[in-house]
DNA sequence: TTTTTGCATAGATAATATCTAAACAAAAAC
DNA sequence: GTTTTTGTTTAGATATTATCTATGCAAAAA
């Protein structure tokens, strides 16, 4: 048995076609069938059903698939050894955030990031809280950013800072007249809301102190970006509620429409979040580090009392 | 980097000696030599610093290994995990036991089990709990029956049965008319103990409600034997503690030496232990089982209210 | 010094991972 | 109901590499 051969194994169970996996693994595909023939046969055992098209995973096969991950995770941390004593920073790594905090914080350290790592490649990617988590455990991504708590066992979140939320009440909401919204005085289903999977939802409905879904009335909508949930707020369908950093680029005649919140501000906690396996840990560290520092500037440069960096 | 390779370095660093090692491994020596210089070059560091003699493990070379360890040790379970689909319980089973529990435990369970599971070859060895740890660890054996808690946190225990210890107390020594000892009338330091490394002796110690070692007065012996320890009190020199099992092929006139406890009675924990990553738990599940099947059958024979097995 | 111990190197050999080409099986398309 | 397509296995050739024996070499022990 070989490290190759559980990889190879890993690839055809994830993509469920074994000419794909070859690809995937940079072998061609009869190289990549021996040698899932050569390890079942020293097992005993079958790993794939091939009878099924797609092709399965056998019972044993599930079993042998979850335990050749960890080894192969495992092996690939001895590389993050070597790396770590020889202080070497660098490699590809993958970073997923999710799209809501995107455009807002992406900007403001990538630059500072490559700058002060150039050994780094850094792949981002803008997925959905949901993917980023199949994508964590499936060793597909290294790290990544995203409102938190999630509160999933083998994933490790590190607060980055805290978001706080405002609400856009346009002039003929009920609310308009107010200076300041108490949480209280939300109401769940007349909020516009993010598509499912944005977690900016979930989120939201914690500060509302409901723990069930909204019904779904006339009122209920999920949008996929704040753009149009501002507008449909204009229209009259329902306020809707902006994580702080995106209000800073609406225009005059919009920012009218913003009602702070009473204290304590409902906020989101943004968190670098990866994998228990502490894999490629250096870097996440190192992406964690510089992006505190640049949250402390931005504090600083913005309003003080808004945006509350973690303590370190 | 292969699985083969990992063992290789593991060995060189069990025997801080390429020869040797390659002798564990079934390969000659420049073999192993040429691996472990392979891994060396393709991950960029020395893992053995071959000027010392004996070699030693550098810096990294250290952290490797144990990373190592751990690849190996999920490696392994691969096997497990075919075996348990299979139903195969079979193939080398390394069982570590102390000294004190060996001779009266071991006649008791050794011939059902090897009848019930004849593809198993179990190789039994007697060890101090010390050393059980370090097999353990070091992946030299698959379970052991040992007194416990121990509490490491690496190490699993799952308990057997209770045995109650019994006061051996010679006629000269001041105890010796009583017909019951409370465990408050014991004195640590006039207690003769077996020595350190067989646990008994911590176990005996806890029980007095001691947490120190007993003071060197002359009084203090440690014996490797209960044989000795017994003459010793005859001879007037303290008295001790037997486990229940051990006192039952005494000669009449011992036997009258022995003086029950009053309750609860004193007694120690006797488990089945083995490492946490839980390799090879069919078959330690399935000797579990024997003992514990054994154990009431035990009962039933001698005297019920004696020896409690662990309800399940 | 001489001997011993112990790892590294060199060249030969056996094992094996991978490749290309072809066969084969089962869906999908016509 | 063929034909085409898709996808896997098998076969034979080739390149890689793990291992072996024999030897070299350095440091410690005698």
């Amino acid at each position: 048995m070989t490290i190759t051969q559980l990889q190879y194994v890993l690839a055809v169970a994830e993509y469920k076609n074994f000419t794909k996996a070859a690809e995937r693994v940079f072998v061609t595909q009869p190289t990549l069938s021996m040698q899932v023939q050569k390890l079942e046969d020293e097992l005993g055992v079958k790993i794939f059903d091939r009878s099924k098209k797609p092709i399965e995973l056998t019972e044993v096969g599930q079993r042998i698939v979850d335990q050749a991950k960890s080894i192969v995770n495992e092996s690939n941390r001895i590389q993050d050894i070597v790396d770590q004593q020889k202080g070497f920073i660098g490699g590809e790594f993958r970073l997923g955030i999710i799209p809501t905090i995107m455009p807002t914080l992406l900007p403001m350290f990538l630059q500072t990031f490559v700058k002060k790592y150039p050994k780094v490649s850094i792949k981002i990617q803008e997925l959905t809280t949901e993917s980023i988590l199949d994508k964590l455990r499936e060793g597909h991504l290294d790290a990544a950013i995203a409102a938190t708590p999630l509160s999933h066992e083998d994933i490790v979140e590190k607060p980055l800072y805290y978001e706080p939320f405002v609400g856009y009440v346009a002039p003929q909401h009920p609310l308009h007249h107010l200076k300041e919204i108490s949480t209280l005085e939300l109401v769940p289903d007349e909020l516009l809301l993010l598509e499912d999977g944005h977690c900016f939802t979930d989120n939201i409905l914690n500060i509302c102190n409901t723990s069930h879904l909204p019904a779904n009335s006339g009122f209920n909508l999920k949008s996929g970006s704040f753009e149009t949930l501002i507008k449909l707020a204009d229209e009259g369908l329902g306020m809707t509620l902006l994580p702080y950093l995106h209000t800073l680029d609406l225009d005059l005649k919009r920012k009218n429409n913003l009602r702070m919140f009473a204290k304590p501000y409902p906020s989101r906690e943004v968190s670098i979040i990866h994998y228990k396996s502490e894999l490629r840990i250096q870097i996440i560290n190192k992406l964690h580090e510089v992006i505190l520092g640049i949250i402390k500037g931005a504090i600083a440069f913005n309003d003080v009392k808004i945006i509350s960096p973690v303590k370190k």
